[in-house]
RNA sequence: GCGCCCGUAGCUCAGUUGGAUAGAGCACCGGCCUUCUAAGCCGGUGGUCGCAGGUUCGACUCCUGCCGGGCGCGCCA
């Protein structure tokens, strides 16, 4: 429910639908909504304009029979027919105080709901591989992703948040043997080091404690671990050179050492993530490591099922999950003709594994560049014998940084990309998230250094908490006034002329924001209205006094002002972006 | 070729799921500080919502077909 206020407009309008039609509409149709383009929190209903539509009659009649039905209300003032056979309420001033009270009462709490109602709800984020930094585009998905989960709590889901670690499989395997090249050159091997392999400088920290810690116990020869690995590129295959490189690593150390490395390349590189999400004010419920699936049993088990459910077929010596029965171009090999599994049967586990937890909507933050893998994953999940709607994919559309008007290159392998730290560091994280959150996720982002950096008016962040510290403000002049604020004082009923009006409106919407962005997973949403509240305070700000002679007048206003500070305290916490007392 | 996303003011983008005369920010022009922070406020200029059809009381929104931009289409992860 959007507001009390509103659905008791709703319950009025819907009792006298009897009265002017034979054959009263389903329920659902009676919606009653706020009224755009008004400053005075009126009400809207296209009511007249659903019935008109099923019972083929004409919406201004309609509308017009309904208004003169109405009776008394103690909530309206007045309702009129307008547009197309739209019927707008005035609301009588006094209801509007009691969101004004509500704000007061319930402070950090205003704007949450239960529409939820408990439901467990799985947001999965970020889930970077470890095999290198965070770039400026997991970036844009933590910030969604942390958000998402703060509205998700805020509109009484039971929120759970997680990150899937990818320490399966020959990418890490890549990770960990240069790591491992990078130990054997600090123990004074001459290393002919692979074109494919994670050459950038954060493996040299991670080879460095490897080396702090095992001495020269990993030392082998490279000319062994090279022996009879294909040859590199540009003569070569440079997938078969790494791969080649890696058997010979494994085999001269014995898998279980080999292993080690992995996990301890693995726990290096997350630790690194882990300190810089948290940094960004993300926090996690889980992380959970695909090898640990993987080792469960977990994948096998999963397969199994699926195999029962008759979606899998043998080919050409592989097995395929029949995905194309779900909406999927083609079907997906599960099982290699090699006996490998693929990365697709472990992400299948996974997200069956995610329901056998007990969570009822899994919700995954992805990079719009997977978006071909949402069929196949929800197929799966419905072979499994999963609803096909308990699974949500957000795609985010693709982050480019820009310095002025220029646009800065990226490359992973190369490592000259720019890193989520790096960009922290320079816009800081206020600026960062706020700007991470500006668009909608599904438009493609142009992140301006010189923008988000930009200690001035042209950067909208400081717009919102320079409302909030202006309160802060007020309050400090008026103790040096020799004033205290006194709510039991305080004549709400003075608070007529239009920016109040105004004001109060703005706040009387946040809840039914809240839900808007939470539902439509849409963050942006509550951005753009912080926006437009901190607009109605500055602008009463400048037209008006607040601490004035009268004590029922100021008491009122600062009321006003506090509930104002308030909600913007509320939102930018779900955002994630502080709320500064002085700015 | 197929699939997904996008196309709205000079630029960057909203548009609460089909509702009234399509809105912000930036840029540009003009005003407002002896009064609570001018990181602010007010006013103005600026639109055939990519194009063409269709659905109905009504379409930026839904359907079809084009045009243009981005991304993706492995027994890789």
């Amino acid at each position: 429910m959007k507001s009390d206020l509103e659905r008791l407009l709703r319950e009025a309008l819907r009792s006298l639908v009897p009265a002017v039609l034979s054959e009263p509409p389903d329920p659902a149709q009676v919606v009653v909504e706020r009224a755009r383009d008004t400053q005075h929190g009126d009400f809207q209903s296209n009511i007249a304009l659903r019935i008109a539509k099923a019972a083929r009659k004409s919406p201004r009649e309609l509308a017009q029979a309904l208004v003169a039905a109405l009776p008394a209300n103690p909530l309206i003032a007045s309702a009129e027919v307008a547009g197309a056979g739209f019927i707008n309420f005035r609301v009588v001033k006094n209801a509007w105080f009691t969101a004004l009270k509500s704000v007061a009462t319930q402070g950090a709490a205003y704007g949450r709901s239960n529409v939820g109602a408990g439901r467990k709800v799985m947001v999965e984020f970020v889930s970077a591989n470890p095999t290198g930094p965070m770039h400026v585009g997991h970036g844009r998905g933590a910030a969604y992703g942390a958000t998402l989960g703060n509205l998700l709590e805020a509109t009484g889901h039971a929120t759970y948040r997680e990150y899937y670690i990818n320490d399966a499989g020959r990418q890490i395997d890549i990770l960990a043997v240069s790591v491992y090249l990078r130990y054997l050159e600090l123990n004074g091997e001459n290393v002919a080091f692979p074109s494919n392999g994670y050459r950038a400088e954060y493996i040299l920290p991670v080879a460095r404690a490897l080396h702090a810690m095992r001495g020269a116990a990993l030392k082998r020869a490279f000319a062994d671990v090279a022996q009879g690995a294909p040859a590199d590129a540009p003569t070569g295959d440079k997938d078969k050179h790494i791969d080649g490189l890696i058997a010979n690593s494994r085999r001269l150390l014995g898998s279980a050492e080999f292993d080690s490395i992995v996990v301890f390349a693995r726990d290096q590189m997350m630790a690194d993530i882990r300190n810089d999400l948290e940094e960004f004010g993300v926090r996690f419920d889980c992380w959970y490591s695909e090898r640990e699936l993987n080792q469960s049993g977990a994948i096998d088990k999963a397969l199994a099922i699926l195999r029962e459910s008759g979606r899998v077929y043998t080919k050409d010596g592989a097995e395929w999950f029949k995905s194309t029965e779900f909406g999927d171009d083609e079907d997906r090999v599960v099982v290699r003709a090699n006996g490998e599994k693929t990365y697709f049967a472990s992400d299948i586990a996974y997200h069956f594994d995610k329901r056998q937890r007990g969570h009822d909507l899994l919700i995954d933050v992805w990079g719009a560049d997977h978006h071909g893998y949402v069929s196949r994953v929800r197929g799966a999940l419905v072979a499994l014998g999963a609803p096909g709607d308990c699974f949500e994919v957000c795609l985010m559309q693709l982050v480019s940084l820009f310095r002025g008007g220029e646009k800065l290159a990226m490359g992973k392998r190369e490592g000259n990309f720019v890193t989520l730290r790096d960009l922290r560091k320079d816009v800081g994280n206020d600026a960062c998230r706020f700007f991470y959150l500006l668009r909608s996720h599904d438009q493609a982002l142009d992140f301006d250094l010189e923008l988000a950096k930009s200690r001035s008016n042209e950067n909208p962040v400081y717009y919102i908490q320079y409302a909030h510290a202006r309160v802060s403000s007020v309050m400090k002049q008026l103790g040096s006034k020799g004033y205290a604020y006194d709510a039991g004082a305080a004549d709400l009923a003075l608070l007529t002329n239009a920016y109040e009006q105004a004001v109060i409106t703005g706040i009387a919407k946040y809840p039914e924001i809240i839900e808007h962005a939470a539902l439509s997973r849409a963050p942006h949403a509550l951005v753009h209205f912080l926006r437009d509240l901190a607009n109605t305070l500055h602008t009463y700000y400048n037209a008006e006094q607040f601490i004035v002679e009268e004590p029922a007048l100021r008491n009122a206003r600062l009321t006003l002002v506090l509930a104002v500070q308030q909600v913007i305290r509320n939102g930018l916490g779900i955002l994630g972006v502080s709320a500064p007392e002085t700015m």
